[in-house]
DNA sequence: TCTGGGGTCCTAGGACCC
DNA sequence: TCTGGGGTCCTAGGACCC
């Protein structure tokens, strides 16, 4: 059996790069993408900033200690996502087999197109090509027999990096890797290894079986799998089987909050945000789960229920959140809060039998679209919300302003 | 002046039914 | 009435990824 060829794409500093690529102001200067609240962290920064210090997750003032004269540009996620959109696009050119991993990173499958493209470097590098010239941004591309290799070559050289883990490599490169460079392998999991005494994939490839299925049980199995740098899981191209298992909203507030009236008033939002887009998505769910996250920021916990109806309306959302939310004694005040839909089904389109029914569902799509306009991660951020002195200056939802919230019974 | 938000998958235990 | 056991659904929580 012939072994196969696949591409790992990663998209070098994805949001910074497209930041830099569009405002010439950028280019070459040390800048980082956040959210807008204020208490917002790095979310990606450039290589510029990165030569400071400047790292993923780390809070804006800290980042600022490392680098002054950081320049800090608040996300638009639909720039990243058209551009992400159209890179894979491109990538489609060469294979049907694409999977998008994340906005930023893609597998390809290219064993059956290399009797037209002649070698898989030669794919790479017309990708790397096409993406510059259209985007003006670099991306690392790792080759290999499979997708756990291929994402591990690709994050061997950046930016503009391209590697190539070939059959007869695989063994060589394995042998002193850290097990926390595999794709999998993450904090915990890299303890535990090390107290067994595995420190390297050549380690992990060669411990007993029995002695990794008893600590891990069947995951066992796959991590000296992976230690061997085997996997032969497939690339599984989008629209196949990739519906969504569920739909969530959270946000960090920008103060902590302990009043009911608050709580319930972010508690809206958040199941607005969830309802509309699983109507966007088509899509209906009979769990729904709370999420908090306490003011000391350590303790946090979620809580769900199982509806005995599939629903997507906001309102029927709010109610259940609600709910899950008079179920327990808050301890402390709150610093987070998040709501998800889950036990999803998916629905083919079709209108309501009935006219009243038909009429809501127009004016729930009606409201979607006026909604959308203001992009999906306005509501994220805290200081946007609008508060209650200036009342409805922000559209969020016609139907559903905050003061309507005063009128719900809870208890 | 601390530490985001979107997900998926897996496990363990209890309730309940056959 | 006692016994064991399998299967399914549900909740809670953890690990991991970007």
């Amino acid at each position: 059996m012939g072994h196969r060829t696949i591409l790992h794409i990663d998209m070098n500093a994805f949001f910074a790069s497209v930041e830099q690529s569009t405002n010439p102001d950028l280019q070459g200067r040390p800048i980082a993408v956040t959210g807008g609240g204020q208490r917002t962290v790095i979310t990606t920064s450039s290589y510029e900033a990165r030569a400071f210090g400047v790292r993923t997750g780390m809070a804006v003032w800290e980042a600022k200690r490392c680098c002054p004269e950081l320049i800090i540009v608040v996300g638009d996620n639909r720039k990243y996502t058209h551009t992400s959109g159209e890179i894979m696009k491109m990538m489609l050119d060469y294979t049907p087999e694409v999977e998008v991993f994340s906005i930023d990173e893609a597998f390809m499958d290219v064993t059956h197109s290399l009797s037209l493209f002649n070698t898989p470097e030669n794919i790479a590098n017309l990708l790397k090509a096409r993406i510059k010239h259209s985007f003006g941004i670099t991306c690392s591309i790792g080759i290999a027999p499979n997708k756990l290799l291929a994402k591990l070559a690709s994050d061997m050289q950046k930016p503009d990096g391209l590697t190539i883990i070939r059959p007869e490599d695989v063994s060589r490169v394995m042998e002193r890797l850290p097990v926390k460079e595999l794709c999998g392998i993450g904090r915990k999991t890299e303890r535990q290894l090390t107290l067994m005494g595995i420190r390297t994939c050549g380690e992990l490839g060669r411990c007993p079986e029995e002695r990794l299925t008893g600590k891990f049980g069947i995951a066992g199995k796959r991590l000296k799998e992976m230690g061997l740098g085997r996997d032969d899981s497939p690339v599984i191209p989008h629209g196949e089987d990739d519906e969504v298992k569920s739909v969530g909203h959270s946000m960090t507030l920008d103060k902590d909050i302990d009043r009911r009236e608050e709580v319930l008033r972010f508690l809206l939002q958040l199941s607005e945000m969830v309802g509309r887009r699983a109507r966007r998505y088509n899509v209906t769910g009979r769990t729904v789960t709370l999420y908090v996250r306490y003011a000391d920021f350590f303790t946090s916990f979620g809580k769900q229920q199982t509806l005995a109806n599939y629903i997507n309306l906001s309102e029927e959302i709010f109610k259940a959140a609600v709910e899950l939310l008079d179920s327990v004694e808050l301890e402390q005040p709150i610093r987070l809060l998040g709501v998800r839909l889950s036990s999803l089904r998916h629905q083919s389109e079709q209108l309501p039998l009935f006219e009243d029914e038909r009429r809501k569902a127009f004016a729930t799509q009606a409201m979607d679209e006026v909604n959308s306009r203001y992009g999906e991660f306005t509501v994220t951020f805290g200081s946007l919300l609008p508060s209650r002195e200036k009342n409805g200056s922000f559209v969020i939802s016609p139907a559903w302003r905050p003061s309507g919230i005063r009128n719900v019974d809870v208890k």
